[in-house]
DNA sequence: ATGGTCGCTAAGCGA
């Protein structure tokens, strides 16, 4: 029976070729569960034995051939996994399991929400609609959930004026136009869920887990968006001591373009 | 300045 859980969130990028950093998060921060998106990886792929050997004997994929793809890595026993498919597109961008707390039991989901495209209109642009869809469906599905629940992972969408470099600028940019902003909220309301690490981390004070690959100098132009969340029940949120932002990891060798978060939960 | 850089997989797409 665990009495504490560090779980880690992480938009990997491809898992296989960022195998290093995986090893380095695992290496710097010990966190019992690993929730990856992007893993870009079919399930026979998955780098599983690397892992093992560092301990993470529960790994449950959900992958396909060079897109998406998500994945637990975990030190702890995950049971009743299942991975849910949203708007019929065999797209591989959720997957659940149980974990125990202290004797209780939560359920913790792991999505890659649709990135949605360049042009913020349903209407002129496909890839913006099934965003828009993806969110609907969570939303549904969220309102029919009862007992303790956790949501991580790329939601694709930074929701505050403090998750942006520039509100102003951002405007018009999917990930922060005002029609997604107020449809993450919503979402996030149907599940009951609070933003953990807004809990932990004052509005005013601006937060970022992905940075662009263009800029020349990421750190320096620091122009990022918080577009990776931390969602929990209120009871469940009540047992999170702290959020991590892993910022140096956007410096690693070959890094991914976003950096972790990680939080832990005590009994 | 409407560019720029990645990863997948083999020219173009998605992010």
């Amino acid at each position: 029976m665990q009495s504490s859980l560090k779980i880690a969130s992480w938009n990997i990028n491809s898992v296989r070729l960022r195998l290093p950093i995986v090893e380095k998060l695992i290496l710097d921060y010990a966190p019992d569960v690993i929730c990856l998106q992007e893993t870009k990886c079919p399930d026979g792929s998955f780098p599983e034995a690397a892992l093992r050997k560092l301990g993470y004997k529960h790994i449950e994929v959900h992958g396909q051939k060079g897109y998406h793809g998500v994945a637990f890595i975990s030190r702890v026993p995950l049971m009743d996994v299942e991975s849910r498919e949203f708007c019929q597109m065999g797209d591989t961008r959720h997957i659940a399991a149980t974990l125990d707390l202290g004797g209780s039991p939560f359920r913790l989901h792991n999505f890659y929400v649709p990135a949605g495209g360049d042009i913020p209109d349903p209407e002129v642009n496909d890839k913006f609609a099934h965003k828009l869809r993806f969110l609907d469906e969570m939303e549904e599905w969220f309102k029919t959930f009862s007992g303790e629940s956790m949501v991580v992972g790329d939601l694709n969408i930074a929701p505050y004026e403090t998750d942006v470099w520039s509100h102003k600028q951002l405007l018009k940019v999917v990930s922060h136009t005002p029609l997604e902003c107020q449809r993450l909220e919503e979402v996030r309301n149907a599940g009951r869920f609070v933003d953990t690490m807004r809990k932990h981390i004052p509005m005013e004070e601006k937060v970022y887990t992905w940075w662009s690959y263009r800029a020349k100098d990421w750190s320096a132009a620091n122009k990022g968006r918080r577009l990776d969340h931390i969602w929990m029940t209120p009871d469940l949120a009540d047992k999170s001591q702290n959020i991590d932002v892993l910022r140096d990891a956007r410096g690693w060798e070959k890094p991914s373009d976003h950096c972790p978060v990680m939080t832990v939960l005590k009994a």
